[in-house]
DNA sequence: TTACCACACTAAAACGTTTGCGTGAATTAT
DNA sequence: ATAATTCACGCAAACGTTTTAGTGTGGTAA
């Protein structure tokens, strides 16, 4: 008998091992495991036997003892920027319900979107012995040598939503270039030319593909591209502070912008807080159009015309490439990267005024 | 040396073990492992010689390996009713900032408000080798023999927010009275009268209590508490099901009331989608006062008053309070209630008309 | 010299599994 | 009747660590 981990204190409560069926039953360890496992070396009515006095007695095997065996720890890890952000807990939400139901455990790290933490997380993780990982990139992240070395190592890597380029591997991300198009030209098919673009930090393949979207809508209605008119804004700590200041110099320009897209969660919200506290009306003033996840957009003042990602969705499918990954019992060469579509809402937020 | 779990493909990559350090300086392996814990018995050139050597080579202990030997798998279960809830990722963020820093894993699970889930996840954690378990109960919940037997057994446990008062262990919850008591005072101060309740289910604790403060607010501004103003709207499935009929029944009445008070996240967001799908006008037709946690309320149309839990602090506060179980020499016997603060926001939804 | 002790280290068991190999008995083929 | 094969099971090693119980050396006290 062993008593389960955390039960050290009053045990009277005992767990019953592998040893202790054996030991009852007159049998061997090995019969016993083997007997659980369902074996064609044991016969029939052994495995009967075993498997009946298991049930009974509510036998369940430690699972750090199996992971200690067999070098692999049925756990996967998690880095997000924030927990406390919408999107990405409705993509925890998909993970965990797929992990669950595999028997995986999901361990969730965020970054702050700081470097520093990413490099650290994605160190504890591998040393707690994940059998693999789900990333999306933090703000801050230049380069990936962190993960590259990992990746190279052979550790089952999936990236969901901030995704990078040098490394192969699968991927998840929404279909960013055209929630971007699909925005702009919306606010461009309203009625509104002067449209600015508030955004994250270049560097990141988000912001990319949606400045790419953004660029493309503008060309294809022969609006011409204002480099003034696109501000990057990387989320993180200040956020508020920079994306005021960006509205501040958007706001002074000669021509200043009727129509706002933003292209990050948290830049649209803020923006709209911003609008607020200057008493602009959205979209009277200046219209509002921006990537967004939240639940509430029915009931924010404007409604908000939103973008919005399949979260959930996204989780779901970067595990279910990630176990894929970490079932195969070959290396896999051949890595995809799935583009989930994203959804315009258009509400009052981008009604022409 | 051997194979980091999950680095079983193509591993170039070798970890290097106390084995290994061992063979490599012609030690044997229990002095290494006494050395790299600074153990008394060894002597202090060996002492360094070994830890240089540990660190050069970059070794790390095997977690499982010594989850294994220890009893103890440094890893916590939560059990939330939902993830992708403000509240509960702002509780979840203070949980895993506190767990991260004292070499914890979180293994997060939902119930989705369903008792058969929640039963299933504790019972998966717990076999699942926790040493420690978090828990905010679901709606559903009616009983808690899932957990009085592990309790029973020495599992340390703290309930968070929805807690039962069926189990003697350390609790954290939010001051529901006070923040009912104030929400309501607060109406009834702006000068509404007719307030009516809608609440979660009778049986959990947050709704008891902040039933409890709405009524005795309503008492001590001598207005008399009409039953046929509280709702129990249970969350779950079909809330706005559930609400649009508590809803309907509220407006019908012969005196249908001025003021909601609103006593769940969900049902405070639900309501204000309600309302604005009727076309009431809030404050205007109606008032609104709920629990909120949500970082948009300042942008809700109406910007929406709100009493809030301190979501980030309830969850430092319940892991702290369970490390220190886990980590009490002896069986605890004197348990605490730790009641949070709230803090109601005064913005444009209660205003009078 | 003998006894004792501290010191610095080692051997081996233990945690609970899984698994390759060995073995004796029963069965089948020759 | 003997040999070959199958069957059903046991033995023991292994995963990487911690820990208990030693062991041998050298020094000190009697």
């Amino acid at each position: 008998m062993r008593t389960i981990a955390g039960l050290n204190k009053c045990m009277h409560f005992e767990v019953i091992t592998i040893r202790d069926i054996a030991r009852e039953l007159g049998l061997s360890v090995s019969t016993v495991s083997k007997a659980l496992r369902d074996s064609h070396e044991i016969s029939s009515k052994t495995k009967l036997l075993v498997q009946d006095y298991a049930r009974e007695h509510n036998y369940r095997p430690n699972p750090i003892a199996q992971s200690l065996k067999q070098g692999q720890s049925k756990s996967i890890g998690v880095v997000v920027p924030a927990i406390n952000n919408q999107f990405f807990s409705q993509v925890i939400d998909g993970i965990e319900s797929v992990a669950y139901s595999n028997g995986y455990n999901v361990i969730i790290t965020q970054t702050h979107e700081r470097y520093d933490m990413e490099v650290q997380n994605v160190e504890h993780l591998v040393h707690r012995s994940i059998d693999g990982l789900l990333i999306s990139l933090c703000t801050e992240t230049q380069n990936v040598e962190h993960l590259q070395k990992l990746h190279r190592q052979g550790l089952p890597i999936v990236f969901f939503d901030r995704v990078s380029n040098d490394i192969e591997t699968h991927k998840v991300i929404a279909d960013n270039y055209k929630g971007a198009y699909d925005a702009t030209s919306h606010l461009l098919e309203t009625g509104y030319k002067d449209i600015a673009h508030i955004t994250s930090t270049a560097n990141a393949s988000v912001t990319t593909e949606r400045l790419a979207g953004y660029k493309q809508a503008l060309a294809d209605a022969d609006v011409a591209v204002q480099n003034d008119y696109i501000k990057f804004c990387p989320n993180g700590t200040d956020l508020t502070a920079k994306v005021e200041t960006a509205l501040d110099e958007l706001l002074a320009l000669n021509t200043p912008p009727q129509a706002l897209f933003t292209a990050w969660d948290t830049i649209t919200t803020t923006v709209l807080a911003l609008l607020h506290k200057r008493g602009l009306r959205v979209p009277q003033d200046i219209a509002l159009v921006g990537f967004s996840n939240t639940t509430l957009a029915d009931i924010l003042n404007p409604s908000l015309t939103a973008v919005h990602q399949p979260g959930f969705e996204m989780g779901k499918t970067a595990i279910e490439m990630l176990l894929a990954l970490i079932k195969a019992k070959y290396p896999i060469e051949e890595f995809e990267t799935k583009v989930l579509p994203t959804q315009l809402f258009v509400r009052a937020s981008s009604v022409k005024a």
